[in-house]
RNA sequence: GCGGUGGUAGCUCAGCUGGACAGAGCAACGGUUUUCUAAACCGUCGGUCGCGAGUUCGAGUCUCGCCCACCGCGCCA
């Protein structure tokens, strides 16, 4: 049977086509605006009829039911029908259609073949993480490497070439004052042990001992020049100083299964920021105001008078500098036809700048003008309701967040499967764990603050990773017990079609994870993709306690562990997709 | 002052870019296991969608005004 993967974009096809079809007037301006619709009125509706019939003064009803006598006999077959309240057109999967769907996308690499039309051929260049070397990372650095990750993961499967891009902060002024606590201060024992924890330590003294216009800031400011000039001393100290940042990291990435293409920090546009500074004073783009170069956009309310400073009044760099170089080496170094930066909000005015500017330059210089998105999210903040800063004294670890996400989930899995050995128990919380923890952020739109709270975070229960991974647990469970392996073709072909409300509601789910997949990478919003998965896990959860697979009719059995296959794949492309790892058993 | 984001059930949050009676989790209360993993399932309770106007066949969603919270706005990143 005929099934294509994304059917809400089939139906939109098809109803487009049947508004030719039908001989609708000015039907070329019609746009079906199908989408997944409320199951208590079909599996997708088309929206659209309303907008355009009352546009052209036509009676809304009659132009649907003109669309639908012109729908071609291929979707007529495989859809119930019908037109509902003032001109909507509800498709409904006929139960064949649902088995088609099922037996159609039996593998990771079909779903996959489906979904990656949307960026085929395209490179996509993610900037996330992107830590400041010579500091811990904290509870304020997760959201953008949780979703920074979830959304590389999501170009990637539809059809994108993605460059992983770890922006370290790794240049600036707080080096020279690093430095000035580093050679007076340094414990070499400490170093041994916890080499960043020593660092920042370091750090403190250094900022605490150069009050603003004291001697000593004087005395940090030239080992900030000498590093800058190339002062063999400090420059080792620098390289030590992000050698053991960068080795603290990739603790935390290879927890959270990130793996960074490249780690090209600040330090890396050095010399390339002159670049930039020529090619927007020669297109007039940038202008020197109080010394220091700045761009102003006389189209734009705010930064008309707002402006974005480029070179700071002393020549130095500044974040600015780098981030347009940055832009430029991705757009010729990685051809890069979208850019995607994952920070804060706070950075919304910033960033806001940096495109305006981007775009101007590049179209002034002929480069190409790549997609350039800011993936902003809110900040994690503390019982006062402000921010967590790195300088506000304790602020949590990342590394103490996920031990302590293991720890609960340890304890959970000891009193629920005492039986499992100890070892398999630990891999297990392992697992989910850091899935808690990243399923948290990722399943909270990302543009609200929250306040960090232990519990909030650690949950275990509800709309968690382990509710998912304990639907997935379960299905390998039933695997086991029937002796065949996940996608049999032979069961599966036996198969009949779905039939109980529980088998029906399931199948019904599983066939719009295209729209999900679809839903969050457009609008780069993962959490998406992470409601789909909830909501699939509790319609195969109803249909576990509703129906039993493991029966002894042939075809019963066979359409049900149909169903567990393909809920199965479907939970670990998804989970796998939001950067979790998935279980057998807990 | 200008601007950004947010304000939805006791708590934490969704709400697919304007669609059908506003949803979920937690908490509270009640029920389900001699049957495939009860970390589950089923049910009950619970909302002036911050406030007020407006646009629309239709507004939690768009526009305007106001209130509250957080944040940004020239040499930190």
């Amino acid at each position: 049977m005929h099934a294509s993967f994304h059917l809400a974009a089939e139906l939109d096809a098809a109803l487009v086509a049947a508004a030719a079809a039908a001989g609708l007037p000015d039907h070329a301006a019609f746009s079906p605006e199908v989408r997944t619709a409320d199951p208590r009125h079909g599996d997708f509706q088309a929206n659209g009829v309303l907008a355009f019939a009352k546009a052209r003064k036509l009676n809304p009803r009659s132009v649907a039911e003109q669309l639908v006598g012109a729908i071609p006999a291929p979707v007529r077959d495989r859809f119930d029908l019908a037109i509902a309240g003032p001109g909507f057109i509800n498709f409904t999967l006929t139960p064949g259609a649902l088995l088609g769907w099922l037996q159609a996308h039996a593998s990771v690499a079909s779903l996959r073949a489906g979904a990656a039309a949307a960026h085929a051929g395209q490179t996509w260049v993610v900037d996330y993480s992107s830590p400041n070397t010579a500091k811990q990372m904290h509870v304020g650095h997760l959201r953008s490497a949780v979703i920074g990750e979830a959304i590389c993961r999501l170009l990637a499967f539809t059809g994108a070439r993605v460059i992983r891009d770890n922006h370290l902060g790794d240049w600036g002024t707080q080096f020279g004052k690093l430095i000035y606590g580093y050679k007076r201060w340094a414990d070499p024992a400490a170093l041994a042990a916890d080499a960043i924890e020593e660092l920042e330590r370091l750090y403190k003294l250094g900022n605490n001992a150069t009050p603003d216009g004291s001697p000593e800031l004087e005395e940090a400011r030239r080992e900030l020049v000498r590093l800058q000039q190339g002062d063999p001393e400090n420059v080792a100290l620098w390289r030590t100083f992000s050698e053991v940042s960068l080795a603290a990291f990739e603790r935390i990435y290879e927890r959270l299964g990130i793996r960074f293409d490249h780690n090209l920090g600040e330090s890396f546009y050095n010399d390339k920021v002159d670049r930039v500074y020529r090619e927007l004073e020669d297109t007039g783009i940038a202008v020197v105001s109080d010394g220091a170069l700045v761009v102003f956009h006389p189209e734009h309310p705010r930064f008309k008078t707002q402006p974005f400073l480029v070179r700071k009044a002393d020549g130095a760099s500044n974040y600015a500098s780098t981030d347009l170089a940055t832009a430029l080496y991705r757009t010729e170094h990685f051809q890069a036809h979208g850019i995607v930066y994952v920070t804060d909000f706070r950075q919304a005015d910033h960033f806001e700048q940096l495109f305006l500017t981007v775009k101007k330059w590049f179209a002034a210089r002929g480069y190409r003008v790549p997609e350039l998105h800011h993936v902003t999210f809110g900040a994690v903040t503390g019982e006062d309701g402000k921010a967590l800063k790195t300088r506000s004294g304790d602020v949590i670890r990342l590394k103490a967040l996920l031990d302590e996400a293991v720890d609960r989930a340890y304890a959970l899995v000891s009193a629920k499967s005492a039986e499992l050995p100890e070892a398999e128990r630990r891999a297990i919380a392992a697992v989910v764990g850091v899935g808690a923890v990243q399923y948290a952020d990722l399943v909270q739109n990302r543009s609200s603050n929250y306040v960090f709270s232990w519990d909030k975070m650690l949950a275990l229960d509800g709309n968690t990773a382990p509710y998912l991974l304990y639907a997935v647990a379960r299905i390998h469970s039933i695997f086991r017990g029937a002796g065949v392996s996940p996608g049999d073709p032979a069961v599966e072909a036996a198969a009949t079609p779905p039939d109980t409300p529980g088998e029906i509601a399931l199948a019904r789910k599983l066939a719009k994870f295209p729209d999900a997949v679809r839903l969050a990478t457009e609008s780069l919003r993962p959490h998406y993709l992470g409601l789909y998965l909830f909501e699939l896990a509790g319609d195969y959860s109803s249909f576990y306690a509703a129906d039993k697979v493991l029966v002894d009719d042939p075809a019963i059995r066979a359409r049900r562990l149909l169903l567990c296959a393909r809920t199965l794949l479907l939970l670990q492309t998804g989970l796998e997709l939001l950067g979790l790892r998935t279980l057998t058993r807990m």
